[in-house]
DNA sequence: TTCAGGATGGAATAACTAGTTCATTGTGCG
DNA sequence: CGCACAATGAACTAGTTATTCCATCCTGAA
C-alpha cells in the first residue's frame, strides 16, 4: 500500500490535516499529535525511539501516528518535518553574515539591510508585547469619540499624517493638531469630553506635544498615548499608553512598528463603529 | 579519547575552522569539506552513507573528516549542522500562523497581526528586489546635489515627512514641496539641474505629484521616483525610479518598506557626503 | 454482563547505521 | 631508486533503527 495522493507534503498543511483530526484521533496518538506540533523540531532530528520517549508513548505509537494520518510510515512522516527546515528561509542574522562574510553587498545595501531588520525587529517585539485588552480597550475607547485628535512632533509626526489619511479614507471625523499658523490652543479648547485623543512622542518628548496632551486630558478627552517608555511624561496625562521599541539603525530609530499600531488602531476603530451602527 | 574543549559547538565557527585548514586537508577529506559547506542540510539530515555517496566519496571519510577537525565522530559533527538548522527563528508565516491558531486572539488583535504580517512580507520583498546598482546609482545623483526637493502627497506624504525629518537631522539641505498656500509652482521654479528631487506616488497617482515631477525634471531637475509600478506615470520624468510592491491588509496598504527606502537613501547620501568632504 | 473491535504495550526482526579494521594505493624525502 | 607513512577503499562489526506482530487492555454497544 502505497500513501494516497492526498498525504500533505508540506508542513502547513500536515498542521492543518492535524489540528482537524484533533478530536477524533485516540488518546495516546493525540498525545503525540500535540507532542509534534509542539516540538518539529524534535520530530525532524529524533528517532523514533528518541521522540517516543520524549513524548511518553511507545515507539509503535508513531508508525500508528504516521499511519493514521495517511504515511506509509514513520520516515514518511519525518521527511516533511524536515523540509521545514531545509525550506525555512534563513535568518536575517544568517543571511547579513552570509553577506558580510562574501563580502558581497555594498554600503548602501548594508544601510538597507541594516534598516529592513530594525523594522522586522520593531514589528516582531511590538506585536510579541502587545496587550489584547489593552488594545481592545483603546479601541473601545476610540470608537465612541466624536472627534479623534491627533498630536505628533518631528520624529512622530509621519505616524499622525499616516493616520490623518487612514481616517479620512475610513470616514472618521479626525483632527490633525499641526497647523502652523500657531493656532493650535485655540483649536484643542474645542474639544470636549466626548473626544478622544490620539498623541504619540518619543524621547526626547516634544514640548507641544505633552502640552497639547496635558490641556487635552484637563477637558476630559480620553488620550491614548503612543509612547516608547512607561516612564514617559505622556504616561501622565493619558487614560491610557502603548509602549513601543522601536529597535534603531544607523541613529536612527524605525517607525514600522508604531505605524503598523496606528494603522491597526484606525481600522478597528473603523470595524468597531460598523459593528455597532 | 574524548573532542577537545576547542571544538566548534556552532556553525558559524565550524564553518570558519574548515576554511582555514582547507589548504592542508588531504584531497578526499578537502572534497567533504567543501561538499559539506556547499549542503549543508545535506549534513544535517543525511546518514554517513548518503552524504558519502553525494559527495563522492567512501563514508569512512566522513569519519575521518569529522576527526581532522576534532570531533569524536561523524555524529558529533553532524549535531553542529543540526543546530544550525535549529536555532534558525522560524518564519514570520509560519510565527503568525501559530499565534492564530493557538485559539486566542480578539479580532482587534488579528488586525495587528495582518498588519504586522504585510509589512514584514513588504520588507522582505523590497531588500529581496532592491538592486545594488540601481540604490548606488540614486545615492550618488542625491549626494551630489545641492538641494533635494520632497514631493509626495496622500498615502505617500508621510514618507515625506519622515524624509524631512531624517535630512534635518542629517543636515542635508531639502524642500518639502507641501505649502498649503498653493505655491508649489513657484517654490518648484527655484530649482536647478544642480538640484534633486525625491518624489513619491502610488496608485492612484496623485495629479499634483505628477505636475511637480515633470515640472522639475524639465528644469533638468535629478528624479528619483519612488513608486508601485514600473508603469507608474512617474516613470516617464523620472531619471531613476524604485518600484517597491507593498503588501495590503485589510484595504490599507503597508509603508513600512517604502519608509525604509526612503530612510536609507537619506542614511546613504549622509555617508557618501561625509566621504566625500 | 458479554462481546467485538479498536487501542495499546512490548517483544521480535530485518534492515541499516556509524564506526573499525586492514589491505592497498599514493606520495614525499633521502 | 626505495623507504616510511599518510591517504584511501572496502569489507566487517556491533549497535541502533523503523517496522511488524501479537497478546493484552480498554471501551462502548447490545
Amino acid at each position: 500500500m502505497s500513501e494516497g495522493l492526498t498525504v500533505p507534503r508540506d508542513y502547513e498543511s500536515l498542521r492543518e490535516l492535524i489540528l482537524r483530526q484533533r478530536q477524533k484521533l485516540p488518546k495516546r496518538i493525540a498525545q503525540v499529535a500535540a507532542y509534534s506540533l509542539d516540538n518539529p523540531d524534535e520530530i525532524a532530528f529524533g528517532t523514533a525511539a528518541s521522540i517516543a520517549a520524549a513524548s511518553g508513548v511507545q515507539p509503535s505509537t508513531l508508525i500508528r501516528f504516521a499511519h493514521h494520518l495517511g504515511y506509509d510510515g514513520f520516515t514518511s512522516l519525518q521527511t516533511v518535518f524536515r523540509e521545514r527546515l531545509r525550506e525555512r528561509t534563513s535568518s536575517y542574522d544568517e543571511r547579513l553574515n552570509a553577506l558580510r562574510s562574501s563580502g558581497a553587498g555594498s554600503r548602501n545595501r548594508r544601510i538597507a539591510e541594516g534598516f529592513v531588520g530594525a523594522s522586522i525587529r520593531s514589528l516582531e517585539t511590538m506585536l510579541h508585547k502587545l496587550g489584547e485588552e489593552e488594545l481592545d480597550r483603546a479601541v473601545a475607547r476610540l470608537a465612541k469619540a466624536e472627534t479623534i485628535y491627533i498630536v505628533a512632533r518631528r520624529r512622530a509626526y509621519p505616524v499622525a499624517t499616516y493616520l490623518a489619511y487612514a481616517f479620512g479614507k475610513l470616514r472618521i471625523r479626525y483632527l490633525l493638531v499641526d497647523s502652523s499658523a500657531g493656532l493650535d490652543p485655540e483649536i484643542l479648547n474645542f474639544a470636549t469630553d466626548k473626544d478622544a485623543a490620539i498623541v504619540v512622542s518619543f524621547s526626547p518628548y516634544a514640548p507641544a506635544t505633552l502640552a497639547h496632551a496635558t490641556a487635552l486630558a484637563e477637558l476630559g478627552v480620553d488620550v491614548i498615548a503612543i509612547t516608547d517608555s512607561a516612564f514617559s511624561p505622556l504616561a501622565q496625562s493619558a487614560s491610557q499608553w502603548f509602549e513601543i521599541a522601536e529597535a534603531d539603525h544607523a541613529g536612527f530609530r524605525s517607525l514600522a512598528a508604531t505605524m503598523a499600531v496606528a494603522i491597526t488602531l484606525a481600522v478597528a476603530v473603523a470595524e468597531a463603529r460598523r459593528g455597532d451602527g
